[in-house]
DNA sequence: CTTGACTCTGTAGTATAGTACGGAGTTTAG
DNA sequence: CTAAACTCCGTACTATACTACAGAGTCAAG
């Protein structure tokens, strides 16, 4: 079981060929053992690589991050704490898009509240929340 | 003041010239009028259209999706509740991406907190949670 | 009238994260 | 042994949102 080609590897991590082979381009994987034929080596430390690559994705980081990751991991200089520093400022850059998003929805929310349903857009407090003060008038155009 | 040409356009949003002609092609503002040199002739409505545009981009809504307002903007048809259901329907949307987010953040806070500050990475638990089950032992390679 | 700033068009490049495809070679089951 | 399935590589394409550039034309100040 621990000499696999492309295709099982993909079926066993549910990530599509190409995708593999992307991430081999891009420095996330091993570059694995060829066949005589050409044929990729992969081995149950890709699938682990990979899983990993899933999981950290799931988790938020970007390809870039988990490549530093990745590297990181295999680094033996690097310590729980150098992981866990990573882990940290993901969790402040997290963070912060959660408030931009409450932000974002509180204004939202806002706008909607003043909405007092009236037929037309003529005075739609959602395009005047929107729009800067007193425009759209399509009175005197040139 | 009400015509201007796309640089001055560009100072006043603080948009791009390269931008605002890109959000012309995207069907995002109307084709203005032209000089005998073909020179953009933009007026205060595009002011406002750019205008709105940022601050629905602030909002968290896609180029695509502020097209769509746009046009439902200028449709005579359009009600302010239509305007209104869009918001709502956005509002869904932040709401799903900050769960997401908050997810993501619980379990980086999870696998943080397992973390003992031991010297190496051999059992760091924030490893042992994205990697799977009892993997990257290299032991027997083939 | 010249020079520099501005604008035009169309195309191409950036970054992120893949996905698709052609044409060739390889493996495997019947 | 043949045919289907699989794999190879390189390139090109998707979507989002810009950004840059070449080469030409236009405008305005001195």
């Amino acid at each position: 079981m621990s000499a696999m080609r492309i295709g099982e590897v993909a079926k066993r991590t549910g990530i599509g060929i190409e995708t593999i082979r992307f991430y081999e381009r891009r420095g996330l994987l091993i570059e694995p053992e060829r066949q005589s034929s050409g044929y990729r080596q992969f081995d149950e430390a890709a699938i682990a690589r990979l899983t990993f690559i899933i999981r950290a994705k799931g988790l938020g980081f970007t390809l870039s991050e988990i490549k530093e990751l990745l590297a990181l991991w295999f680094d033996p200089v690097t310590t729980c704490c150098d992981v866990r520093r990573r882990a940290e400022q993901k969790i402040g850059d997290i963070e912060g898009r959660i408030q931009a998003l409450q932000a974002m929805k509180r204004s939202l929310k806002k706008l909607i509240d003043q909405c007092q349903k009236r037929g037309t857009l003529d005075d739609c407090p959602l395009l005047y929340g929107l729009t800067p003060p007193r425009l759209q008038a399509p009175s005197n155009n040139n």
